[in-house]
DNA sequence: AACCAGGAGAGAG
DNA sequence: CTCTCTCATGGT
C-alpha cells in the first residue's frame, strides 16, 4: 500500500467517515457552494446557499433571469458578494446555453474540466469541486490545507503547481470519486482540528500530521 | 484590533 | 510562467 492510501485509512480511522459532507440538495447547489466558499468557510458560504434556495434562485435558469443586484443581496454573507454575483451569473449563462440548463450534462462532454474553467469565476479547484460533488467524477480537490498538510509531510512540495499535486493524488489512489470524495473531506476535518497558530512548526501540530504516516496495524511491516 | 479564511482574475515583470 | 494586488465578510 502507498503512502497516500496509507494516510487514508489513518484520517478514516482517525475521525470516522464523513459522507454526504458537501452540502447542497442537488448538483447545481453543489457547483453554487463551491463558488461561494471560496476563500471563506462554508458557515458563511452556506447562509448564502440558503438565502438564494429560499428566494427560488437556486437553478441556472432562475439565476439566469434574475438581476445581478439581487443576488449580490442575497449573498452577502459569503463575502466578496461584487464578485462572486457575476460568478453565478456566468455559471447559469454557461449552463443554459450550453448544457441545455443542466449541469449534469457535463458528463457528456468530452472535456468537461477545460469547459467549467472557460467560465470566468471558476478557478481549478472550483472546477474539480464540481466535477467530484456534483457529477461524481473522478477529479482529486486540492486545497490549502491540502497543500499545507502533506507538504508537512514532505509528499508534495509547498509551492507546487495545482495540477501537480492533483496528479500526484490520482496516480497514487484508484480512480474511485467516492474516495477522493471522503479523502478531501477527511482532509479539511483533520486540518480544522488543529491549533489556530499558523506558524507550520507548531508541534503539537506536527506531531498530529505525523500520526497520519504511522502504522497502527502490524509494525513489522515493509510495504507502506 | 489585526489577521486570515477551503480562491480567482487581472495586470506587471 | 510567477509574483502581487484586489475583492468583503465574519470569526478569533
Amino acid at each position: 500500500m502507498n503512502r497516500f492510501m496509507h494516510i487514508y485509512k489513518q484520517l478514516k480511522q482517525m475521525y470516522g467517515a464523513q459522507k454526504a459532507w458537501w452540502p447542497g440538495e442537488t448538483p447545481f447547489h453543489i457547483a453554487i457552494g463551491a463558488i461561494l466558499t471560496q476563500n471563506t468557510t462554508w458557515t458563511s458560504a452556506y447562509k448564502a446557499l440558503q438565502n438564494l434556495i429560499c428566494q427560488n434562485l437556486d437553478t441556472p435558469q432562475a439565476l439566469y433571469n434574475t438581476d445581478i443586484e439581487n443576488i449580490k443581496s442575497l449573498i452577502k454573507p459569503a463575502g466578496f458578494m461584487n464578485q462572486k454575483a457575476g460568478y453565478l451569473k456566468n455559471l447559469a449563462i454557461f449552463t443554459c446555453e450550453h448544457l441545455d440548463c443542466c449541469i449534469r450534462n457535463l458528463k457528456k462532454l468530452s472535456h468537461p474540466r477545460e469547459a467549467l474553467l472557460s467560465v470566468k469565476g471558476i478557478g481549478k479547484e472550483t472546477a474539480d469541486s464540481i466535477l467530484l460533488y456534483a457529477l461524481d467524477m473522478p477529479y482529486f480537490v486540492v486545497d490549502a490545507y491540502t497543500r499545507r498538510i502533506f507538504s508537512r509531510l514532505s509528499l508534495v512540495n509547498e509551492k507546487e503547481p495545482y495540477d501537480n499535486i492533483a496528479q500526484t493524488f490520482m496516480s497514487a489512489l484508484p480512480q474511485d470519486a467516492e474516495l477522493y470524495k471522503e479523502y478531501h473531506a477527511l482532509i479539511v476535518e483533520h486540518a480544522k482540528r488543529r491549533c489556530k497558530k499558523k506558524s507550520p512548526l507548531c508541534e503539537g501540530c506536527l506531531l498530529k500530521d505525523l500520526c497520519l504516516l504511522q502504522t497502527t496495524e502490524d509494525p513489522y511491516r515493509q510495504d507502506i
